[in-house]
DNA sequence: CTCCATAATTGAGCATGCTCATAAAATACA
DNA sequence: TGTATTTTATGAGCATGCTCAATTATGGAG
């Protein structure tokens, strides 16, 4: 069975992600959260650091599903072919918690050693192989057409993952037609 | 001459400046601002509606004498010789002001109405000719490698502009090369 | 100069995320 | 069981960015 405090962090998780999905991150307070778990301010701050960290836990949660989901169907050899495949599945996901999706990137975009290990990860998924120098370097571009591609269709007032899909396919045309 | 309203403007700007620069943008509070310029606490908002447009209005004129210096001296013809020269003019402006650049891009990313202009007119810069379809689609290929360089070089603990452009240099290799 | 309307400035006050000394509860050990 | 120790929880309190009704300065018309 789950320690006491194990239970008080998943109620105010709980709470915090109803209160998220129901009104926004940013308008849902610390103080609210507490107030729906029926804990003190303070004890949010002794399970989670940050109000970010509680969201950061919930997504985390829900994302892992996702990419368990596209590992276990992926298809196709080649790198550009997994990384839409990839898109497929995880751009709606970020489209559909698009508010979500913009507060977490804003911090992590800036701690890599939180975010690089993920990618590092994702490279080789899509090369199945240790990648040599030059391919390394092409994975990175590969990389950073599908981020840009989120962050410019996550910035948008209508956000939309086929949108999304559709011009990180026309990018990746670039590279497979020559 | 300028109106009063300017001046105190400018004041405020001032003051903010040299605190930014002396104990970072976080560090320095909007009463420490409005203490320096010697106005309340409440004028400096009557002047910038956020602490970060203050931060903003400063980067924003220095960045615009760097691009415009860029301008002034691009050499090169293929379009990825000029991002590679404008990258060796702005990626060490980012990177000596690195927490400014940090906490505006965080912003700016999702406003790309604001950005958005400023990509496109870049753009215009690469190619020198009104874009067809094709060359729209590898220039935001070209555009995402840039940004993407930048964001990941500025979230480094050392950040060093040479490696940025050394990294954007081999990325780039991967087209011309082919 | 005097009056008045508009523009600029003021600073008390608000809600927020988060801290920290204290209190309560759980646990270990006798 | 009873006591000591460690682990959790508490909530008053802090500094922050920002608001807004009230106050003061500005400048133009008579």
């Amino acid at each position: 069975m789950q320690s006491k405090r194990e239970r008080t962090r998943a109620r105010i998780l709980q709470a915090a992600w109803n209160l998220f999905q129901e009104s926004g991150y940013q308008p849902t307070s610390t103080r609210q959260i507490a107030r729906a778990a029926e804990v003190a301010d303070g004890t949010v701050f002794s399970h989670f650091s940050t109000k970010l960290e509680i969201l950061k836990a919930g997504v985390q949660t829900q994302i892992k599903q996702v990419i368990e989901q596209a590992d276990a169907s992926l298809k196709g050899c080649t790198p550009e072919d997994r990384l839409l495949h990839y898109a497929r599945h995880l751009y709606p996901f970020y489209a559909e918690q698009a508010e979500f999706s913009r507060e977490l990137f804003k911090e992590i975009l800036w701690h890599q050693d939180e975010l690089r290990p993920q990618i590092e990860a994702f490279m080789f998924k899509l090369f199945d192989a240790p990648v040599c120098e030059r391919e390394q370097v092409y994975g990175q571009v590969l990389m950073d057409c599908y981020f840009m591609t989120l962050l410019d269709g996550l910035g948008a007032e209508e956000v939309s993952a086929s949108l999304m899909q559709e011009r990180l396919t026309q990018k990746l045309a670039c590279f497979t037609s020559k």
